[in-house]
DNA sequence: TCATTATCTGAAGAATCATTCAGATATGGA
DNA sequence: TCCATATCTGAATGATTCTTCAGATAATGA
């Protein structure tokens, strides 16, 4: 049902999570509740499946980038990564916003990190085949990774995300995440 | 009405966002429903007081580190707001936690944006002070450092917190800033 | 003591919502 | 055409919620 999708992100964005019921959204979908809840049990469970779809779709995004940049120097790596993130969120600007303001009703930040786990992954193993870069506990530097740049993906899109601003968060966030990785990787990661 | 704040943390603790009432906080906190609503108009100027005094406390901690590094170099800076900021976010980790699951119900992204400028503005001018960094769009940088700042500690804390986490974090957070820092302030920093 | 003011109480009102299900409608084959 | 099966419909239900306010209780001061 990607009608009730887009549906529920509509009612997010024009109503707020307060007035968001499944009437409504079934109503700005075209449907009845009742048709509704052949798809869905609840109303937790579509709201995790719209979650989850947005997931996915950044997820993959940054999957295939790495993939794309296999072999190469940890710069490029983290450029296309950060920037496959970005293009995908920025992408579905509503939806990243819309999702924020549920991510709390269901347990948002469990479904989160189940999804972004894969990316990690990925990003540690096209890392870990990066000839100039070596590092003990990727994993936990990954992590911290993701974290920024989510932490600053969201503050950029509730501040407005103007064009200028967009444009200044692909530059910074780069940097920033190079500059970090570099750190942690000259003094051979895992002191401390 | 220090009571009825505490109680809001511990109902939104134990029994989640959605079963978070005005009555249910009213009985933990020992008064009846009416007095709650003598001191608060409704439930949504309820939760932004707790949100705002939390947010308070992290920005006076922040403000408060920065006086005390005024004059030292950037990597002093850094690591004592970072620090600071993260002290204060642990002592009360349940109080943190509490508060992202409502962040979404009351207007908490705007809430925070406007509390959080108060430690932007501090550290932005503690950094004019360092004699050895000088920076163009020092503003934008500093929003980028609050970001990650925010997400990375926002993720250890969903994740679990654990002691060795918690002190991962602490040393790595510091990392990411100051080398992200040095690498805007070197390339002169407004370039595109 | 007693009147006056301030504060507290909690049952009741009005509204909203998630979810169900008996019946209507559509689909597809014989 | 006619039956069986699948899908859709939306009013009704039962539960929960925020908020109010008439009256109880406490505090103050003369």
């Amino acid at each position: 049902m990607e009608a009730v999708h887009e549906a529920t992100i509509q009612v997010l964005l024009r109503e707020g999570a307060e007035r968001l019921t499944t009437t409504r959204v079934a109503e700005r979908a075209g449907v009845s509740v009742g048709t509704l809840y052949q798809y869905y049990p609840n109303k937790q469970a579509l709201l995790c499946a719209v979650l989850e779809s947005h997931l996915r779709r950044v997820a993959e995004a940054v999957e295939a980038a790495c993939e794309r940049v296999r072999g190469k120097g940890m710069s490029d790596v983290v450029q296309h990564a950060v920037q496959a993130y970005l293009d995908a969120k920025m992408s579905r600007r509503d939806v990243s916003m819309a999702l924020y303001r549920i991510a709390a009703e269901i347990d948002g930040p469990a479904v989160a990190r189940r999804s972004l786990q894969k990316s990690v992954k990925a990003v540690e193993r096209t890392l870990h085949a990066a000839p100039d870069f070596a590092l003990h506990s990727e994993k936990f530097a990954v992590q911290m990774l993701f974290g920024a740049i989510a932490g600053t993906t969201k503050a950029v899109l509730e501040a407005g995300a103007s064009p200028a601003m967009v444009k200044s968060l692909r530059h910074h966030l780069v940097l920033m995440c190079q500059s970090y990785l570099a750190a942690v990787g000259s003094c051979s990661g895992a002191r401390r």
